[in-house]
DNA sequence: GGCGTATATTGATGATCGTCAATGTTCCGG
DNA sequence: CCGGAACATTGACGATCATCAATATACGCC
C-alpha cells in the first residue's frame, strides 16, 4: 500500500482569517476555498456568451456608456433579460450602472478587466 | 414614438466564415454571437471553485504537475468528479494531460492563462 | 393628475451543472 | 494469469441558470 502524496498536511486551506480578506501578497500556496469562491464569481459572470457580447458592445461604444434599449435588440433577447444580465455583471463589479431619468448607462469599471486578468496572472 | 437606437444594422454578428476562425485582429466591432460563445466556454471552465483550487495546485507544485491522486484529497471530493474537473479544464485548453503508466499527469498549458487574459485586454 | 416610456422585479419552466456511487478500463507486480 | 491500484465513464439527483411573460416602479410630458 504505497499511498505516495505531498498535500498531506491538510493544506492551509480556510481563509487567512485575518482583517483584510484580499488576495495573500505571499507566493503562491495554492488558493483557500473561500478565496476561490469569490473569484469563481467573477469568473462565472463572463461564463455566458451574451454577457461577453454585452461588455464587448459597452465597451465599444464611443461614448463609453449605452443604456439598455440599445443593447436589447442586437443580442435578440428581451429586455428583462438583458436587465439580468446586466445585473449579473454589476454584482461582478464590472459594470458600472448610473440611472439619469429614465434611462440607466451602463460602463465598464475602469480597472475591473485588469483586475480579472490579474487574477489569472496570480493564479 | 421614439426609438432612438445605434446599432440599428443587426450587427456584424454571425462569425467571419473565413477560414480561420479565430479573433479578428482588426479594431473591436463587439463580438459576434459564435465568437462569444466560444470564448464564454473558456470562462466557463473557471467558474468554479474547485477547478480555480485545481489550476492554482497544479501551478504550485514545483514539478509542474500534478497526478489525480494527490489533487482529490485536500479539495474533499472524490476522485470521479476531480477527474471530471480536469476534464473540463483538458477540453477548455487550460490543462494538458499526460498519462505515463497507471498515472496521469496534469500540466498547465504553457501560454494558456495569459491567452485568456488577452481576451480580455481585447473584449 | 394621467399616460407613455425605460427599466427592474417576480414567477415559472426547461436546460445545464456539480456531485456521488457504481462500474469500466488500463496498467503493474506477483 | 490474477489481484490491486489509478483513473475514466456512466447514471442519477438536487441545485443553479438562462430565458420569457407578466407585473411593478419610476420618470418625463401633456
Amino acid at each position: 500500500m504505497f499511498r505516495h502524496n505531498r498535500y498531506m498536511t491538510a493544506l492551509p486551506t480556510l481563509a487567512p482569517a485575518n482583517g483584510q480578506d484580499c488576495c495573500e501578497p505571499t507566493g503562491q500556496p495554492a488558493l483557500g476555498a473561500e478565496e476561490a469562491k469569490r473569484k469563481a464569481m467573477v469568473f462565472k459572470a463572463l461564463a455566458d456568451p451574451n454577457r461577453l457580447r454585452l461588455l464587448s458592445m459597452v465597451k465599444a461604444e464611443s461614448s463609453g456608456e449605452s443604456c439598455v434599449c440599445d443593447l436589447t435588440e442586437p443580442l435578440g433577447l428581451g429586455q428583462p433579460t438583458v436587465s439580468h444580465h446586466l445585473k449579473i455583471l454589476v454584482d461582478a463589479g464590472l459594470l458600472h450602472r448610473e440611472k439619469r431619468g429614465t434611462w440607466a448607462y451602463y460602463s465598464l469599471v475602469p480597472g475591473a478587466l485588469d483586475g480579472v486578468a490579474g487574477i489569472l496572472a496570480k493564479l
